[in-house]
DNA sequence: ATACTTGTGATAACATATATATAACAGAGG
DNA sequence: CCTCTGTTATATATATGTTATCACAAGTAT
């Protein structure tokens, strides 16, 4: 499990593990039908406290990232609702070109950072 | 002064301002030199209090998009650092282009978008 | 059957963040 | 003098994040 906590950040501990393991299935480090650690099991591994992580859970639940199952635990499954996920690529890359655009960064200098990371995805496209 | 907030979003009042404001600046609505309203007007005109609209000011100014001036108010100022909003792009990219990925959003479709958020600046008039 | 582990829930406590409400201050300009 | 600016200072209320226990129902392992 690689999972690094900056607990001097300004983002929320429960965010920073949401946002890692979506980094971790897109990457392919965890995949359809994996185990993610129990909640006491990962909690006890970074330090926090279960309840936070739990939080993680429940958020990635919600978000269509994973199935909770009593026996199992959490378990990696992916909801694919790609019209959804569009809209809401939309609406956050406005606000973050917007961004960049005050910085003068250049639209083919932003299609070159997707590239970029989209080779770390190493695996077919879907 | 086209300014909307939405009440019922989990965003911060704070943060949407903020984030109108660039995307105000990226489309060129707001250009170097301009003022925007005071504090006291603006909370009175969307209907808040005067402190969330000077936070939003003051994260603005932190951020290199304004400068405030006790005489002038707040003036739209962009302090440049390229170098350092690639970094902050990549960062921010790296966890809404994996949880696209998720979605079976592909490198083309994230290309796409971004020509056409790109041309809303093109084609937007101040 | 016993022991253990699973997610889940309730509750309490504390720190921080958000938002509001007043009030006052110093500098600039009418 | 009066009014407008950002700024600072309190105070208050609410929401959020995090930790800490305690407990429960359901599944697994021995």
């Amino acid at each position: 499990m690689i999972i690094e906590i900056d607990f001097n950040s300004d983002e929320a501990i429960y965010i920073q593990l949401r946002n890692q393991i979506i980094i971790g299935i897109a990457t392919s480090r965890y995949q359809e039908g994996d185990t993610l650690p129990s909640v006491r099991q990962l909690a006890d591994h970074i330090g926090i406290n279960m309840h936070t992580v739990n939080k993680a859970y429940s958020v990635l639940k919600q978000e269509g990232f994973i199935k909770l199952d009593r026996r199992k635990g959490a378990v990696i499954a992916l909801d694919v609702d790609k019209l959804r996920g569009l809209e809401e690529m939309k609406r956050d890359l406005r606000v973050l070109l917007a961004k960049g655009r005050c910085k003068n960064i250049t639209a083919d200098e932003v299609h070159q950072i997707i590239d970029e990371i989209y080779c770390e995805y190493k695996y077919e496209e879907p």
